[in-house]
Parts: C-alpha cells; sequence; structure tokens
DNA sequence: CGGCATCCTCAGTGATACTG
DNA sequence: CAGTATCACTGAGGATGCCG
C-alpha cells in the first residue's frame, strides 16, 4: 500500500501549509462544487448560474467565480455592451477537474439511498 | 448537451433541499475530503487520523468523523479495552467515494503549476 | 444586467479543560 | 487513548443599497 509518507509530490495536500489545499478548497467549497458542476453543462451569464446554482447570494457567485478564474479554472468573458454581457465557461483544465467532480457527484446522487438507510441506521443506534 | 432540466434525478444536489447536498458537504468540506482521503489508504486510530490530516483539531476529526460514519461511509470499530482502541476504515462504499475524491485530488496536484501560473496571470492583470 | 461596497449575524472553528 | 464539554472568536455568508 502507498502510505502518505511515500507520496512525497511536489503539492501534497495534507500538508497544511501547500497551496493546493488551498484550490482544493476553492473547488470543492460549498459553492465551487455547485458551480463547477453547472458551468459543465455549457457556457452561462451571471445570472443564468445564479438561478442553476439554487441558493447561492449574488456575493458569493461572485466571489466563487473570481476564485476559480484565479485558479485557472474558469474564463470569464465580458462584453462591453449596453447592457452588460458576461459569459463563464470552463477552460480545458476546469473542464478536467469539473469532469472527476462530476464524477464524485454523480455517485454520490446515485447512492442517496444507501445513504439515508445508514442514517436510519445510524440514528436507530444513537436514539 | 444535457441540460440540468433535462436530468430530472430523484437526488439533485443542484437543489437547495436535496439531502445529497449535505451529503457532498461533507464530503467534500474542508476536513470531510481530507479525512476520506487519508483513510484511502488503509485503517487507522483516532490519533494517527489526526496527524495524517495535518492541522485538524481533535474536535473537528471528531465531528467529521461522526458525519461520515452516520452516511455510512465510515465504520468505526471500538474495542472496550483499557486504554480504548478504536479504528477507522472506510465501507465499501466510503471507498468508492473516497476514490473518485483521490482521483480529482491528485489531478489537483498535479495540476498546480498550471493553477500557480494562472494566479501569477491574474494577479498581474489586476494589479 | 452584472456587479461591488457595506453592514451585520451566527454557525463553524480552535483552544482549553475534563472524563472514562 | 479517545473522546466530550464549554467558551470565545472569526469570518463565511446573507441583506441591502448603489452604480456603469
Amino acid at each position: 500500500m502507498t502510505t502518505q509518507e511515500e507520496r512525497d509530490l511536489p503539492y501534497d495536500v495534507f500538508s497544511r501549509a501547500c497551496p493546493s489545499r488551498g484550490t482544493l478548497e476553492h473547488v470543492t467549497g460549498r459553492w465551487g462544487a455547485l458551480t463547477l458542476g453547472a458551468l459543465y453543462e455549457g457556457r452561462f451569464r451571471f445570472n443564468e448560474l445564479r438561478r442553476r446554482v439554487d441558493g447561492v447570494s449574488e456575493k458569493m457567485l461572485s466571489q466563487t467565480l473570481h476564485a476559480l478564474e484565479r485558479d485557472g479554472l474558469v474564463h470569464r468573458e465580458a462584453q462591453p455592451t449596453n447592457p452588460p454581457r458576461v459569459d463563464y465557461e470552463l477552460t480545458p483544465l476546469g473542464r478536467e477537474v469539473a469532469g472527476r467532480l462530476i464524477a464524485l457527484i454523480e455517485y454520490l446522487e446515485g447512492s442517496m439511498d444507501q445513504v439515508l438507510a445508514a442514517r436510519e441506521r445510524y440514528d436507530g443506534r444513537v436514539a
């Protein structure tokens, strides 16, 4: 078995100081994951995204998009028209990352029956 | 292209009310992701885990493990000895989930050069 | 429409102490 | 060793208002 110590990668997310941990949090964070998931479907304007990611506030979506853009996962394209039009889409890198995230999300969605059953068992034992 | 509306799954994480969103947050949350990642390597005792997940507090690790156990992703095995000995390991379901998470993490770790470069470009444009 | 600035709150988090 | 309990604090995040 490969232990963590043996991995010895340049960017080890298990280390507190590694920048990869920050990026992982942008990607997997509450709104990051959902935003990437939504963008995996295509290219969207700000308010379209906002509607797709149910519950996200304007501020958090804006903040999330900035973080992802800075990390090179999302491309922002603004047209200086009036009214302004801004489109967001994944970069090739973002697409790779989002793809893996989607695999996780879809597996989880498909396993919710198991999860819910486990919860009932757990709560039954504790209660 | 498959739009979100067309998916129409029983558990849609994009919906605010869906329980899958809660589980996704347990899995991808700050400590959840790292804990699952660590447990993917094998079976560990509480304090062993604590050392592997750099920076996690006792309280947060405990809380994280409880949430993952409740969701049926982690199995907890306590021996009523003295001193007490408790081992944690992934369930089969947890192993599937963690595997997909690992794929994401490792891709991200391997792409950090790109990410860091993107950040410099971004910061350069803004500054 | 697509934001940014501000204020405010409370839930997530860490530190500390204690227990079986 | 493997936690639980308590407290204090920070910052994530929501609400509101304004602007190009």
